[in-house]
DNA sequence: CAAATAACTAAACGGTCGTTTAGTTAACTC
DNA sequence: GAGTTAACTAAACGACCGTTTAGTTATTTG
């Protein structure tokens, strides 16, 4: 035993976090992250290996701060109607005062999805799974609606999340809930 | 007047447009440029001045590929079955046998919506309000919709239009598919 | 208090980026 | 055909990238 660390590592990844979360992995270079986290690079270094760890902690540091409303949409009991109030929550924690940052697992699909990265994709894929089984799982609450009829709309409004979170970057707040009003008309 | 070109500026700029659709503009390097164009650095900064007007050019390249679609929803006269058409025939151009490189305007839309880029921003705005106006015209085909229901689908349909090029680079045909069948159920 | 050890600082690493430049080659004019 | 000029080649530029390393500081243990 020696000298003791001076930050915490849950902190300092909250931070890295927001810093890839306003600008992609590739463009937050490990000068902003080190300013931004307040600690030297070899800090940064011993504490996550390198940067594509250090994005992998901030990822999972990303889903524990959208826990909450994902516990919201797991406990609620009003089916369609709690994915609708589950996508008004996305946007606005996504759209934090004039700062449009998207969702950062929306983004993080789109820069990585050519790349073929093992560790990147199995967070992506949990992440969109987890969401699909709660999706499939409120819908089925209708007892009308067969199988094929659930999948098929757990599909569409799976997609329509991903494309509500890459337009919350660029369309205005009343563009948005026309979106979410109209999608959730045609279900 | 002294030496020709040995290369034709279209021919070369189709050639950096595919590339930039295919790895963005960060990811594409001068020096993959370079290779891909088969001309020298020398030449392309002597022809597009830098990087960022050679990306310019690309995205010219890239409307004019379009075009030929845009022109088929242009002339058409089926309403919003036309724009349907146009979805289903976007997403054929955007994934050529196993290459899903989504669609590069929607891809730039995302790659530089944090950046504010006076030019690339022009570019994006005129291509995303130009297919606004063409749906505007589709659906007010129907003579029964008043002002606000047409706005109202426009925007719907322009942001599942960009909600559809993100997905198409990492969902399957047939989720694709039931995606559009989906959207246009209520319109 | 001295030895041991882990966390720190800051400078440097090799590599790649976009861009420029010096020197050569080829097509035009007179 | 010599001179002019633009298009070519290839090497180099400085800046920044992610990463490492040598040296210093602070805490713990005997």
């Amino acid at each position: 035993m020696a000298r003791k660390k001076e930050y915490n590592e849950e902190v300092v990844v909250d931070k890295a976090m927001n810093l890839f979360w306003r600008n992609g992995y590739e463009n937050t270079s490990m000068q902003m992250l080190e300013k931004e986290m307040g600690i030297n690079k070899f800090s940064i270094y011993s504490s996550f290996g390198n940067k594509h760890g250090l994005f992998l902690e901030s990822l999972k540091s990303y889903k524990s701060k959208v826990s909450l409303i994902f516990d919201e949409l797991k406990t609620s009991n009003n089916g369609i109607e709690d994915i609708k109030t589950f996508f008004y929550n996305s946007i606005n924690i996504c759209n934090e005062a004039g700062n449009e940052k998207g969702c950062l697992v929306t983004n993080t699909y789109n820069e990585f999805s050519e790349r073929e990265d093992e560790k990147i994709n199995e967070q992506m894929n949990s992440f969109m799974s987890s969401l699909k089984e709660l999706f499939i799982q409120k819908i089925k609450m209708d007892p009308t609606k067969d199988e094929e009829t659930v999948l098929k709309q757990a599909n569409f409004l799976l997609l329509a999340k991903h494309g509500l979170a890459a337009a919350s970057k660029v369309n205005s707040k009343k563009e948005i809930e026309d979106y979410i009003e109209m999608t959730f008309k045609n279900i």
